[in-house]
DNA sequence: GATGTTCATGAGAATCATTCTCGCACAGCG
DNA sequence: CGCTGTGCGAGAATGATTCTCATGAACATC
């Protein structure tokens, strides 16, 4: 261990604010991909008022340290889910929002062996899965 | 054929305009992934002036039509290009767009047969796959 | 070819998510 | 208890996309 290293709180060296706090909690209880406009919302709606440029910062943040899962919606607005460390994919309720974390080895194989295919290096993916769970097919409109 | 019958040029019921050739020639043309603004100004630049709003319009009639495949890039920019009629997705090289359409029936069973696991309805994926192609790879940065 | 109805166009304003600015507050540290 | 650099936040700025609405053009009909 080299004399600058820092060795803060935690691994990623972010400072621990009211605010940091707040959204860390919150988005631990929830289980669906909420936008940012929606997480300061709620924020505010329980009390803990946190400024929209600090949800977005932090949520960057969470991003870079790999904490954040982030869903670009088709009207092009961003949301967010915790998520587990571990490589995986979503199935997305498109109706209340709900999401199943999935894993697929032959979808990850398929997908770089097809790229190799093709000289590409480099390789990413984005797989995402949505549907209508079932309960809401069951329940009415 | 009935009286009120329209039939024109096209399956589609648009009227054929100059602008909306000239945006589909352009298209026909290009074999990469590009945002409006930049159909825009390469309109602009061959001298078929089109104005940006009706660029956007004719943009989202042809996606209506299935004639253009869209695609979020991470910075909340959509971008087009002309696809093929069938079911398919892409591997793009993040450097120069150069696209691939690729099919594989097997992504298309396990979708499927996950998401029915899971009690999910009505499902549809999205799957594209990122990466640097040979020529990139090769060529200085 | 002339005409009327209807849809398309486009300049500019409006919308809206996200980012930036920058002065102030405070977490972490000794 | 101060110091220092990072985090905060109100408001402005950005930038893509959409809306408004008066004008222009396509097309079926005469
Ligand atoms: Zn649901
Ligand atoms: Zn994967
Ligand atoms: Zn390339
Ligand atoms: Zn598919």
């Amino acid at each position: 261990m080299t004399v600058g290293d820092p060795a803060p709180a935690d691994l990623s060296g972010r400072r621990s604010t009211r605010q940091r706090s707040a959204l860390v909690a919150l988005l631990e209880e929830l289980d669906e991909f909420r936008s940012a406009q929606d997480l300061h919302a709620l924020l505010r709606a329980r009390g803990d008022a946190v400024g929209l440029a600090t949800v977005y910062r932090t949520l960057q943040s969470l991003v870079d340290d790999g904490q954040l899962d982030v869903l670009r919606s088709t009207d092009g607005e961003a949301a967010y889910r915790r998520c587990s460390p571990s490589h995986h994919h979503h199935l997305v309720c498109r109706s209340c929002g709900r999401t199943v974390e999935v894993a697929d080895p032959p979808v990850e194989r398929w997908a770089a062996r097809m790229a190799a295919e093709h000289g590409f290096t480099d390789v990413q993916h984005q797989v995402e899965v949505f549907g209508t769970c079932a309960a809401c097919t069951t329940a009415p409109s």
